[in-house]
DNA sequence: TCAAGTAACTCATCTATATGAGTTAGCCAT
DNA sequence: ATGGCTAACTCATATAGATGAGTTACTTGA
């Protein structure tokens, strides 16, 4: 009759202090010892709730030091598809340039998935992507503006982990991202930025990033060549 | 110095009688106690080793019956692509049909992919995936003729889960597969076929099928219309 | 000051034991 | 024959305790 195991129990109230943003990415909870004792369970039904959010990947365990929350795993991300030549499947490393930052009205789709009204002001930032000076990939980004202040200066250098900065600078941990993958066909524009055919395949990654409290921060819509890229995978 | 831990032991012993073909997907393994007496360890640490390998979806657990070998899980696999309109993101029941299936000698690449001298005589296969009547992919497929000797024949019904009839018919089990997705556009023959323009998007997922002992059995390449298609995940 | 040593903490591994819950097969009374 | 009970098996949950290995901080001695 729905009995919950100990371990869940315990597995969610850590949960329930990482959505809350009591425990936040980086950070170092409690002991084994000192969970057992403040939830009165053994510390084996810790170390098996533990066990459980870690094959989760939510947390990570280092002997000797503790366990922390996990920062998010961008290895997981479709936007490795964007880390992979074709032909032989090995990292390549892409440069990237950020040409254009300015603060702009949202277009209406963006808004609706930021969550905020449409029209609002957002921070726009476009960045390009290289592989050995070709231009392979562009980035169209569109930010909440407010919690970013001054990241549209054109004297804040834009690093290639940009993550890194917002949580560095503005405080904004990156907790969850919602990724789509699709194919469209480039238009003159974009043929001409990428140095390819009108018409020409493009792979696009459509990426809504939240912070704690499932809070979007950021929409963007990435397009790169498909000659150029390619996701592969094993299931077994 | 290198300590290898008992349950390692343990986890692989029954990965390698898995790979050997020893233990085949779907069957039930030897119980905890029975594996235990039999490696001299405790019971607990066969429990900690199979539970490594639940976790890595190698086996799944039934509460009173036993453990079993995990079949392959096609749920992760990139076909799931194909799977989901664009729209919404809810699941798409597509239906197949296979209008052909002949004997034929096999382009240099998939004879390359599937380990057999170039020109060899493979059965090829084509099928088509309709949504609504509307054609929306296309799939051609490659096998080792002498694996799956009669598949040819026009009396064998083909199903849907074509893997599933491979594996009750020749005994073949799929273990394994490589996929590779990418995007492309129509040439005259695919658009008029998916009723899309030429030179309209498409993605394309290939895929290579292994059987155990690292063999391949199948090589497939399936175009869908990008419109109809999208990949959606979500990180954290 | 600084280096070495040590104490005290972390998680990792392994064993042992107990109870409970889900499944299956067989027995037995009707 | 059939339905229900029971025994014997499975894994699931939970506790307790011992040993070991990795890390950090402090103490101690030159």
């Amino acid at each position: 009759m729905a009995v919950t195991p100990l371990y869940k129990t315990v597995e969610n109230h850590l949960r329930g202090q990482i959505d809350s943003g009591a425990l936040v990415a980086g950070d170092l909870i409690p002991s084994e010892p000192q969970l057992a004792r403040r939830l009165g369970v053994s510390q084996g039904t810790v170390k098996k709730a533990i066990e459980n959010l870690v094959n989760e990947r939510l947390l990570y365990r280092h002997q000797g030091k503790g366990t922390y929350v996990s920062r998010i795993d961008f290895d997981n991300s479709l936007f490795r598809f964007f880390s992979y030549g074709t032909g032989h499947g090995e990292p390549v490393r892409i440069r990237k340039e950020t040409p254009m930052r300015r603060i702009k009205r949202g277009p209406k789709r963006v808004c609706r998935k930021l969550g905020v009204d449409a029209g609002s002001e957002l921070l726009y930032m476009e960045r390009v992507g290289y592989i050995d000076d070709a231009s392979v990939l562009i980035e169209q980004s569109w930010w909440i503006a407010s919690l970013v202040e001054g990241l549209e200066d054109e004297d804040l250098h834009v690093p290639d982990l940009l993550y890194a900065l917002v949580e560095e600078r503005f405080g904004i941990p990156v907790v969850r991202c919602e990724e789509t993958l699709t194919a469209e066909t480039a238009d003159a524009q974009i043929a001409r930025r990428l140095s390819i055919a009108e018409r020409d395949p493009l792979l696009v990654l459509t990426r809504t990033t939240f912070t704690s409290g499932n809070r979007p921060i950021e929409h963007r819509q990435t397009r790169g060549r498909a000659d150029r890229f390619s996701y592969r995978t094993e299931i077994r």
